[in-house]
DNA sequence: AGGTGTATGTCGCAT
DNA sequence: ATGCGACGTACACCT
């Protein structure tokens, strides 16, 4: 990892062109050869920046940062003000928890706690407009379409609602009907889930994880 | 801008929860108060962050990063290995030249490429849930609302499905027909599309740029 | 390699 | 503040 305060200009030309004029700025290049220009503000994304693999020319004017796609960073720079290089080794990765997929795969081993007598038919059921997360059927044995997201918001009502369009034109799965689960729920996707007739649950991450274990520790 | 390298792990709590393993790292933390935790690769994201506004406390242990929404990140130091803080000052920002609107602007002066007999009546024209790109008439005189996106997804189609239903409603327009129009659009768009009965035109940004050259310089 | 969906998305602009 | 659309989205996962 290799830390450079300059004060540069920096000009990108690739998916679109942008420039940035003079100032005192972060450059950061990191082992894998990635380079990024960070100001002193504006969240964690930088103002400009390459990613790996690249090649880097440095030159007494400036750096040039070219990548095989024919993206070109070109910086120029007026004054060096700190060069700093460490060695970082590698990272062990983040572990993440509470994501969508955690949440599915709780849920894909206990439906019924969604709606009593729901069984799981399969997982990521194929649509043509995508992947329906829960396919079940309820206790009359009809089926029922499961969207699970962290949150549940406008889009994951439209999404399901798509889905749903297009499965109910297969007479072996017709009538299917839909259920939106997530942590919370929006009011906005209340409403038009009750107006699509999508059934809307709510359930709680750390509670379906303790019954999840209790369920497990049985055997 | 403070720039730390810090043997650390670190453990986030709010939208989701995230831990990283004690390792090597560079902390930096920006004028504006936001924390970024960077490993010596990965693009220019960074493993976790806290952005402004938040507060953030320093210990012999470690640091604790609290905003007000109330995610907490927490830093675990085992060792501090360099601490540097550097001035940047306010930065001019960043100059952007983008494609997008450019083939709006494009597609407007010559949107019989799209299809014969196509005639501009207006640019960005009003509905009840946001304004069309392009709205046109057709060789037999029927209204088109024009969809421009640099790439068509299923978002788009959704978009121009909810302007074509109000469009629809008003007697002096209806029928209104959609065209969706991107450089690339996907297999997922197009079948939605077709289930709407809105048409799909891809076209190259290129090209259209070489004939309004072309066109322009006959003048 | 290309396609699709998720994201602690972030960012800007409108209401 | 909140909603909505764009992004050089990045990123993981799948065919």
């Amino acid at each position: 990892m290799r830390l450079v305060i300059a004060r540069c200009s920096v000009d990108y030309e690739g998916r679109l062109s942008a420039h940035l004029p003079m100032a005192t700025r972060l450059i950061m290049v990191k082992a894998d050869g990635c380079v990024a220009i960070h100001a002193d503000g504006g969240a964690y994304k930088p103002l400009n920046w390459m990613n790996a693999p690249n090649l880097l020319v440095e030159e007494p004017t400036g750096w040039t940062v070219t990548n095989p796609k024919g993206e070109i960073l070109r910086i120029t720079i007026d004054a060096l003000l700190a060069d700093h290089t460490h060695d970082l080794g590698p990272d062990p990765g983040l572990q993440k928890d509470g994501v969508e997929a955690h949440l599915q795969a709780l849920l894909a081993d206990a439906c019924h706690l969604l709606e009593a007598g729901l069984v799981l038919v399969r997982r990521e059921h194929r649509t043509e407009v995508g992947p329906v997360d829960l396919l079940c059927t309820d206790a009359n044995g009809r089926s029922v379409a499961v969207e699970i997201k962290r949150r549940g918001e406008i889009d994951g009502v439209e999404q399901l609602a798509r889905y749903l369009e297009f499965m109910n034109r297969d007479p072996m799965l017709r009538p299917v009907r839909g259920m939106l689960v997530a942590q919370v729920i929006k009011p906005q996707a209340k409403a038009l889930a009750a107006e699509r007739g999508i059934m809307c649950v709510e359930v709680d991450y750390d509670t379906l994880r303790g019954i999840e274990r209790a369920q497990t520790s049985l055997f």
